[in-house]
DNA sequence: ATTGAAATAACCTCGCC
DNA sequence: GGCGAGGTTATTTCAAT
């Protein structure tokens, strides 16, 4: 459960974060290792918790959702309960990817999504300006997205 | 390549989305179709962009980068060149997930994660301040990820 | 305990209807 | 879209270290 990663098991996680979907015994080659070896490791980062999960990234401009907007929010308090209610309530919109509650100033910075700058605006009024406890809210716009990845350091 | 998506294929990229892994067999199943009409679809899925990749999402924490930072960058100008030096070596950074060029000004927001606030300190110095062009810079530290997915509404 | 190899069961893939 | 054959892969088991 705890236990720590060796130089072999940063190696699979590399190899996993950019190609999920990789047959065990390519994996297993590009890493050095025989397959069911290699085949156990991931189980174990599997069961450990070191892999959430795996998932397949879609092309957002293809699905129709080019426009990407950081929005900053900020609460009427910093009471548990109205956290909990809007961190409840906002899970619910799916255009919001991410939300984070952020360090200083009780504020929330969603990343969200829309189908165009209208679209945005229909979820702003109606979606994010309801939410619970939602006192001032500040959007910026992506221009364009250089690059995104979700690998980390390893 | 400019197909568009029927309800089944929706079904599907919804599925995928968040398991990423999961076997045709099993997601045939799912979205009430037979294994092999299933695959064609998910073929033609890939083959088109609308799957851009497949991989594994690790536990931040536990991989040693509890800390996430936005990093917010003003260019000292808005010349092509200038952005193309800034983005050549920013994708250089394994410790930045995100760039986006943002609408109004020449500014970045930047996606960072780090091992803790120390860890962070040295990126920030060592790093991100000698990126070519940068101007000023402002972070602000995530408290808690209340939730972050990768998937888009389907 | 950890490895590699062999065996089995499940699965993918493709041609065909 | 569905069916079926043939090759591939995942996963378990077992012997050896």
């Amino acid at each position: 459960m705890d236990s720590t990663l060796d130089e072999m098991d940063r190696r699979i996680l590399h190899v996993l974060q950019r190609q999920g979907r990789i047959s065990n015994a390519d994996l297993a080659e590009r890493v050095h290792l025989s397959a069911s070896a290699c085949h156990r490791r991931v189980q174990r980062l599997e069961k450990d918790g070191f892999i959430r999960d795996y998932v397949a990234l879609l092309t957002a401009r293809k699905i129709g959702y080019p426009t990407m907007v950081f929005v900053e929010i900020s609460l009427s308090g910093q009471a548990d309960e109205l956290l909990e209610a809007f961190e409840r309530e906002v899970a619910l919109v799916p255009e919001v990817l991410e939300c984070h509650l952020m360090a200083g100033t009780a504020d929330y910075i969603l990343k969200v999504v829309a189908r165009d700058t209208d679209d945005f605006a229909r979820v702003h009024r109606q979606k994010l300006a309801r939410l619970p406890g939602v006192q001032g809210m500040q959007s910026s716009f992506a221009l364009r997205t250089v690059f995104k990845t979700t690998a980390l350091p390893t």
